[in-house]
DNA sequence: GTCTATAGTAAGATAGAC
DNA sequence: GTCTATCTTACTATAGAC
């Protein structure tokens, strides 16, 4: 019960998240402004007021910082589109009127948050990355797809993968597309005419 | 008129062309061997029996190898594919009956040709590359598609963005999991399906 | 004009003290 | 957990012979 040393054991193990964070803070901005291939990791820790030993502690390098940046970014933009899925859902009329539309609500969330965070979000898709990133990103996008899509499996058979490939490759370049354009107002034009064309393909050929 | 020595102008110029095509096939056997980071200008010199200047003479660097393997694969795969287009063209009974199978046609034999080179194929999407080098990729087939989706322009207004970037990015993701498949007639089958999705896309929905 | 041999350089990764 | 000093590696560039 000393008053004078509060939590004499979390204050340490709060230092290190502490460093931790300010790692990542600093990686996002040097990234976003001078790009990954130019980015000295001297510079990210004299950013972050910390030292090199630091950054090889918490994480194994330079690539690793980046790879982090995205996952939680990845991770933020799965919380909103599961959310807008959710309330596209609960919005519905009937029972399973239409099982697209909670997909296509993610969809949009996704492509939403792009928008919103557009220099994070551009940093993923200007090509300026570690080697193996951009299969690790399709990887990432390629099981969320996966896993919204099979709101289209409750209908019929078990989603056709052909399918999933369409959806998914759609929306991975409307999201490069959408990042780095300039143009604000045209991103989201362009964001909305992917998500219609995209809302017909599910649509059952008359055969 | 000397008949002892035949173009003596001609022949330095050809050893010149022969020590770089020799050094493309021996980078695309060390690239595809163990990778594009693993591999050393060293060990490619010294499997196309040329030396670490020869390189630096014809090419800018090890980048500037791997840029143009693709670059020629995808020339190769364009004039595949713009035959099949054609021929797809004149098969047609009526003038412009369909100006979607043309496309169509294209697509599958882009697709074709990545499943006969799988092994290259299989290099510039394992996501070991240069920096920046996706990007490239994504412009290439990005003007590729749009080019003969105007194909589609022919029939109403001047082709939509959206429809091209749909149409562009779920070919790449088709040619990316195409290519990695390890079994080939699941990726036959994929490749198929994915065309037949695509093919249901430019349909006008009954507004 | 073409190639060999050698040195430069820069940046990420590591070892070990505090 | 944090830091400083050091190292290693591999791409890049250049000088000079054929």
């Amino acid at each position: 019960m000393t008053a004078n040393v509060p939590e004499p054991t979390a204050a340490p193990a709060d230092r290190g998240a502490a460093t931790r964070s300010a790692l990542l803070a600093a990686a996002r901005e040097v990234f976003t402004s001078v790009g990954y291939a130019q980015a000295g990791v001297t510079d990210i820790v004299g950013r972050a007021g910390a030292s090199v030993g630091s950054l090889y502690h918490h994480f194994t390098g330079k690539a690793d910082l980046y790879v982090t940046l995205f996952e939680e970014f990845h991770q933020s933009q799965a919380r909103r589109a599961r959310q807008a899925a959710r309330e596209a859902r609960e919005a519905q009329p009937g029972g399973g009127s239409d099982p697209r539309q909670p997909f296509l609500a993610a969809a949009r969330a996704y492509l939403d948050g792009c928008l919103q965070q557009r220099e994070l979000a551009r940093l993923f898709v200007c090509g300026d990355a570690p080697p193996g990133f951009d299969l690790i990103m399709r990887h990432r996008l390629r099981e969320w797809a996966s896993r919204n899509a099979d709101f289209f499996a409750r209908s019929a058979e078990p989603m056709d993968e052909a399918v999933a490939v369409v959806m998914t490759g759609a929306l991975m370049l409307a999201v490069a597309e959408v990042s780095l354009d300039e143009d604000a107002g045209h991103a989201r034009r362009l964001a909305s005419g992917v998500l219609d064309v995209m809302s017909g393909i599910g649509a059952a050929p008359a055969s």
